[in-house]
Order: structure tokens, then sequence, then C-alpha cells
DNA sequence: CTTTTATTACAACTAAGTTGCGATAATACT
DNA sequence: AGTATTATCGCAACTTAGTTGTAATAAAAG
């Protein structure tokens, strides 16, 4: 359905993802924002602003969400399609801009596709 | 720790993966079973298979934990690093033997990858 | 056939996410 | 501005996937 009214609940979670680069799992902006927001409120906006092409979501090894701001989205179509990059050492995910490309399968129309690659990242590399 | 003694149950749950070619959810197998084996049990034997290279696990698309027969997979190398096709229509999810190029990333090291192609497969696309 | 201990079932639990509903507060309307 | 409308919010209760502890059972080793 998408976000109608610009309440403080939106302000508050929008401002996690502005303040943080990377993506945000639903449990840690629960714990975040337990103080001023409700659990169920939380997932309901969260909803919303993938509805309106603010942020997309995506699942982590572990099964849980985790939620990322758009580039290039709208409330018609989400354009990122793009893998993440999951750290184990720290757990931390973000968004990659490189390009996967996956062959043609016959007899099969690909429609969407979600790539989740794990590994070191620049911080815990070293 | 593996499956050490041949047992009812193990049986009963490789039947169900040597009957179907595809993968099978956690979900699928506990209710196909539910007569016969115990949940935990199911849950537990699926760790010990995996361990010994004979299943390998994956996530669907909604967070919920998927199983299928491992090709060339050892008790100390899981060598199944495939996508997953999940078809849309049917919810039947399988092995791909497609093999995707996943690039270097300058300053990350890739240890894994978890690819889950979403669309229409054989049966469903006509 | 006895002993050992991996395996099993059961119940009780945890954790992520959902639903229903009355209360609250943006926004629209006079 | 004051009121009406209805999206949004918070709370409690629920659902569902998966886990843990433990006593009973049954492979398989001796």
């Amino acid at each position: 359905m998408g976000v109608v009214r610009k309440t403080k609940s939106i302000e508050l979670l929008l401002n996690e993802f502005k303040t943080q680069k990377t993506a945000i799992s639903t449990i840690e902006l629960i714990k975040r924002l337990k103080a001023k927001l409700n659990k169920t409120t939380i997932y309901r906006m969260l909803e919303n602003l993938v509805d309106d092409g603010i942020l997309h979501t995506f699942m982590g090894h572990d099964g849980i969400k985790w939620y990322a701001m758009c580039i290039n989205c709208t409330k018609s179509k989400h354009e990122d399609i793009h893998p993440h990059f999951e750290c184990i050492e720290c757990g931390e995910i973000d968004c990659l801009k490189t390009e996967v490309i996956i062959p043609e399968i016959q007899n099969r129309k690909i429609l969407s596709t979600q790539i989740l690659i794990q590994g070191m990242c620049e911080k815990c590399i070293n």
C-alpha cells in the first residue's frame, strides 16, 4: 500500500538508513528503535517503504530479513537487482554494484535472482 | 557429527530424496513423515546428512530451509556450489548445473555464494 | 546376550514475524 | 481554526520454523 502520511516512525526508520550505508536486519532495527517504536510498526512501515521503492529487502543466510536503501527504484518497479555481500566475520551486509551475469536456461523463464555472496569485507580482511 | 547408525529414520528421509529429484523443504518433509517421524528427529537427521555430504541445504525466498541430494560432496568438503531455481508458479525448487561466474571484488575475499533464481519452470511455462 | 551409546520421541521453549483491534494523530474539509 | 476522516500506531495475543533437555529405545559392539 505504501506510505501515505509523513510520520515520526517513517522518519526514525529512514534516519537509520541515512546514517548507515549498509543493510540493516529487522531484528537490529527492532533492537535499536525498541524504546521509540513498536515492532509491529517497524514491520509494517518497512513493508510500506519497500512498496514505495525506497527500500529493498532480501534474506540473509540465516533466514532473517534485511533491508537497504534503493538507488533507482520507483513505486511501480524495483530496479535494485544486485548481489549482496555478507561478511562472515563482522556480519555486516552491503549492496554490491558488481554485475553478475545469469546465463539463459532452456525451457525456463528467469524473472529475478537473489545472490548472496559470503566472505570477508574490507575491514575484516586484514 | 554425521550419521553413525543405519536407522529407520535415515532410510525414510533418504527415500524421499530418491523418489523426488528436486529439493524438499523441511516443512514439507515434516508434513510427509509426520505419522512416522518426530520433527525433532527430522531436523537432527537432516543436519547429520549435511555433515556427511549426502544432502546440502539452502534458503528459499521466504526464509525456510530446503534440502537436496549432493552429487560430488564428501564428509570433508561440500562441492555443490550451484544455483537453485525456484518456480514461482508451483513452488518447486531444483538444482541447476548452470555455472554462474562471480567476478572478483577488490579488497574482499569471496568464500561462498548462494544464488536463488526465480521464474517459471519447464512444467509451468506452458 | 549383555553393555554401550547413538538415536528417538515428547514436551517445553525460543525467536521472527503476523493479526486484530481500539486508540492516536496526520491530513482533508468546511 | 475546528471538526471529520482514516492512515498509522501500540498492545496483546497468536503463528510458525526451528531448538533444547531428557528419559526411553534400539543399533551394534563386545
